[in-house]
DNA sequence: CTGAAAGCTGACCATACGGTCAGGATGCAA
DNA sequence: TTGCATCCTGACCGTATGGTCAGCTTTCAG
């Protein structure tokens, strides 16, 4: 990578590793499952030697732990848009906005995010009990207050979340379903655009939320 | 199982041993991932020596390509409701009821699906490109024809089967993070219509098809 | 310049897994 | 009853994988 052999500094070497490891672990571990992955492999896409990855991560698990916390982060931050919002046009819009960004910048990630909940959430089952429940219920309340205000119509909160993350985390979980369906080829930019609008169309519609 | 030792028919051993091995393997599969899963396992949950699993099935990939086929068997007969129905309200919540009810009785199953969509479908490819394919077009076609006739706004089908599809099929793949929310309890009857209800409202809604 | 700490790695190990096989048990048709 | 095809299984094997380690090189503070 680096043409001139210049020295490196401690920091930036330990730095520029762990993210090349945490790269190929996210893509391999999205490809193959956590059982499927092998080090070798993760070591192999990262350009490092085996042994070097059990220098920077000491087991499998605690590399995939730090795989799936970090698209658990990213994710949390998506939730943002939800608060600063005054009303469900421009809240449950900026969400399905973000949350598309990420299914499309981070697909490996959200699969591995994907993958872990299907297996029953191992790793993250505190995060969940915590920080998800936490989160989700303060996004439950800010819903409720916008139906009493009348803002939109009487919706189940945790449905309608639930109907937020499963079809913004489609387009990356199931990726290669829909670029099968289209031809083999990926989304264009065009047709992301599409997917955005037509989601939000139909979901503020369902909800009573269209801005007139 | 059998309380008295009858003797077994032939015909009778095979149906029930196969069975048997493909429920469990459907679990396992599904718990674990096809990496991560073991023909132990899966013996030993089917409560038969491992190498007997090697009887009925050769390979390991050749029981989970078993698997694979049969979700996606039930599956495509959910497509059925979309056929009969004469209008979109129709079509789509017998459809949703239809997908919903798979999610709730065949958990496993969408799992494993779901896992090998995102596994890049190494087993399923050529039914996508086929089978799939077809069968998402006709459905297309069929909305696109509702559209022409003005029972619905003009939505892109695409994007609306896919909403359809992961919406659904997120009560079975997310069922655990659901159940955490849900304080780690699964969903009660009641639970399952009221979700049922809220997807139909707000996509039927959502697509300018609410009867009346 | 020097020594210690950090970074690196080829060779190695124990284990677990998918798969095999020889040979025994069981049903069933004739 | 007999013979044979099907069914079953404990013991075994080769391989791949996660992980270890001794000893090397590189950085860098003093």
């Amino acid at each position: 990578m680096a043409e001139t052999t210049r020295p490196m500094r401690r920091q930036e070497i330990r730095r520029e590793n762990e993210k090349a490891i945490l790269l190929a672990a996210e893509k391999v571990f999205a490809e193959a499952g956590f059982g499927g992955a092998t080090m070798q492999l993760i070591a192999d896409l990262a350009g490092l030697p085996k042994a070097n990855l059990h220098y920077y991560f000491a087991t499998k698990e605690e590399l995939y732990r730090s795989v799936v916390q970090n698209i658990f982060e990213i994710w949390l931050q998506a939730a943002n848009c939800f608060d600063a919002a005054r009303g469900p046009v421009d809240g449950i819009s900026a969400y399905i906005d973000a949350k598309m960004e990420i299914s499309r910048r981070h697909p490996d990630g959200s699969k591995v995010w994907a993958s872990e909940v299907m297996h029953g959430a191992p790793v993250l089952q505190d995060y969940m009990e915590s920080t998800l429940r936490e989160w989700t219920d303060g996004r439950v309340e800010i819903i409720r207050r916008w139906i009493e205000e009348g803002k939109m119509d009487p919706v189940d909160p945790r449905h309608l979340l639930y109907m937020l993350w499963a079809t913004t985390q489609h387009y990356a979980d199931f990726g290669h379903q829909i670029e099968t369906l289209n031809g083999g080829k990926s989304l264009s930019d065009r047709q992301w655009r599409e997917a955005k609008e037509n989601i939000k169309r139909v979901i503020l519609t369902g909800i009573g939320a269209q801005p007139a």
